[in-house]
DNA sequence: TATGAATGAGCATTCATTCAT
DNA sequence: TATGAATGAATGCTCATTCAT
């Protein structure tokens, strides 16, 4: 392996090292607690350092922004694939969702939350072979064949739109105050989703 | 009258100025922007004067806070007093909710939407006789009267939280990704709304 | 009594409570804490209004030093007017001077360690009629008899100035170094004053 | 050698001037006064590079503390070597002393005059292998050698620290009130001295 | 006589970023 | 590729003081 290569993937390691130490900051510390200098500490490089491998600290947050993205598609994927009808699979996504959410608050926030996902996820979301358009497919796919099966009249967008609203309501919600005497979470979350469903016909 | 009067007007005056700048930059820069001399460059005062009407930031905040949910409590109060039934009233407090969402989203985001919910809205949500628990204590009471209309073996509480999170989840949603194609909006809310109250069996 | 006595008085009276809250608040929390809003909190008035009876802090400090001066004068000149002989009342000042330092220390501080002292005490000190002189003078006059009455050559006022440093030494380096392992200070005080006492022959 | 040596003097020299400005400010202001961008102004750098030199303004305000004790230390330790009794020796290191504080004010002031001796010295005079207790190890065994040479039953911390606050109290007095008419000053320390050591029959 | 309103200057500290090397 | 040095801007907050009334 040539030497150009060797440094490409040096350059490459330093990059991931950032965004590494970046991410652990932002879900250990949050967001507020997210600065350069600690990334520059974690990583036992100079500030400046930083600089060459992204333009600010915006482009960092992006690329995690982007990181989460994968990580959710990653797990929307496999969510459901053992299960034997539609709903059910339907249902294992939504859980998977909401799952995620509560799970990795900070790359829910990033993705769903934040300042940044107006300029970030929006766009995502608008295509449907970018990576957040692929995420949504899954599950509205997985919608369509359940309703198809149920034979229920309901537009299957207009479900869609409002399941994911719903799935997103739970999850922001408790999120946003979470000193609110909610029902135990597991109980919450399995109720909504009956209650959404059953809303659905299915 | 006159003098004291006059004054005393004035200065009411002045704190709503700071209070109106302060949640226009709240809402247009996050909460992480919010700053005491970022208010005074908008009402053109020294940062000194604001500590003349308000102890800190924090009192600021906290006061936002409370007057969106004056705002909202006043609207989920007169809401639906000329339905019907139980159910009708029920979903007129759920619409009402969520149109103030859309009508005023500066004042539904301070109080759902912002990390400072997280330091006000929490405690004032969380005891039945403030304001936030008689704004929550509407929905779920006349969601408890359909319940028991409707003979369905619900757990009135699990129900209560997961219809406020869906109600949350459709104006938080679109609040956040307003460039996603979603379906017309009065459409979409109904949509919503049939789902979940026939999710609840009602 | 005329109505322009009784402002005068009531003037005074403003005034003295003015001084009598910056002492106390100096006493209780210290020069650094002594703030015009805290004196005006003091005496129920508002800060604007100590700007009619002081021109500024300063004046403010000035009073109280030239206060805690007269209260020193006050203990120095009852000091040892039961004792029987030169050295007996010599001692008996010493140790009042010394007792002030330790039992008022912000007095003591404002004469004798403060910025203040700069400006206010030296001339204070300069001229023999004045307060501070006079209270020297105590102390001289008692030297110099007790110095004649020995009959040993020491020059008086040599041994005056040496013995006034002595007390003043006692006194500043137990105030700042507060937390030095010094011996119990009753017996430290009386083993200087009797090193001193016994170098100067008497 | 070459660039690293110079920068790294010029790293040392910053520094330097940072202290320096500091001292400067200190005793021409006071504590009070004291501030990290009046050192920035003073040296002509921002307020931030002064945090690549020093964590905070307390760390600046030790490092003054600790170099005048260095020098103090440095003159103590050098005193009375060529004297040929203990006596000798002891009144050297006392000359030495007093010669400090007045050849050296700033220096002598931080250490035994400031407030920020409260925060820094005291911890330092507390230790006996600490600089602090060091200088003042040895006037204390000089003492004792004195003392027990003249057989005279004095307890010898008490003569140590009575002695100590004699030679403070004429140093600070004579800073302190530099108007006064006082004696000559090589006379006026030799009179204090003869008087404090015949006082503890030395 | 008294005050309410207002302010400019000041504080220690943190941060993202730049520049010369 | 990496960095040390430096900075401007910002933060919440306090204080002595002024001015018009």
């Amino acid at each position: 392996m040539g030497l150009i290569e060797r440094k490409e993937r040096q350059k490459d390691s330093l990059r991931r090292q950032i965004l590494d130490a970046a991410r652990e900051i932002l879900l250990k510390e949050g967001a507020a607690k997210l600065s350069m200098r600690k990334i520059a500490d974690c990583i036992e490089y100079s500030p400046t350092t930083i600089y060459l491998y992204f333009k600010n600290k915006n482009e960092i947050l992006y690329c995690l922004c982007e990181e989460a993205l994968e990580r959710l598609y990653k797990i929307m994927d496999a969510s459901g694939s053992d299960e034997t009808t539609h709903i059910l699979r339907l249902r294992a996504s939504m859980r998977a969702f909401i799952d995620f959410g509560f799970n990795e608050p900070d790359r829910y926030k990033i993705i769903f939350m934040s300042e940044i996902s107006r300029y970030v996820s929006a766009a995502v979301f608008l295509e449907k072979d970018k990576i957040g358009g692929r995420i949504l497919g899954i599950v509205r796919q997985r919608l369509e064949n359940a309703l198809s099966d149920s034979g229920c009249g309901l537009d299957p967008e207009d479900a869609f739109q409002a399941l994911w609203a719903n799935c997103h309501g739970i999850v922001s919600l408790l999120i946003c105050l979470p000193d609110f005497p909610w029902r135990e979470r597991e109980r919450l979350i399995e109720a909504s989703l009956d209650i959404t469903l059953r809303g659905l016909a299915l």
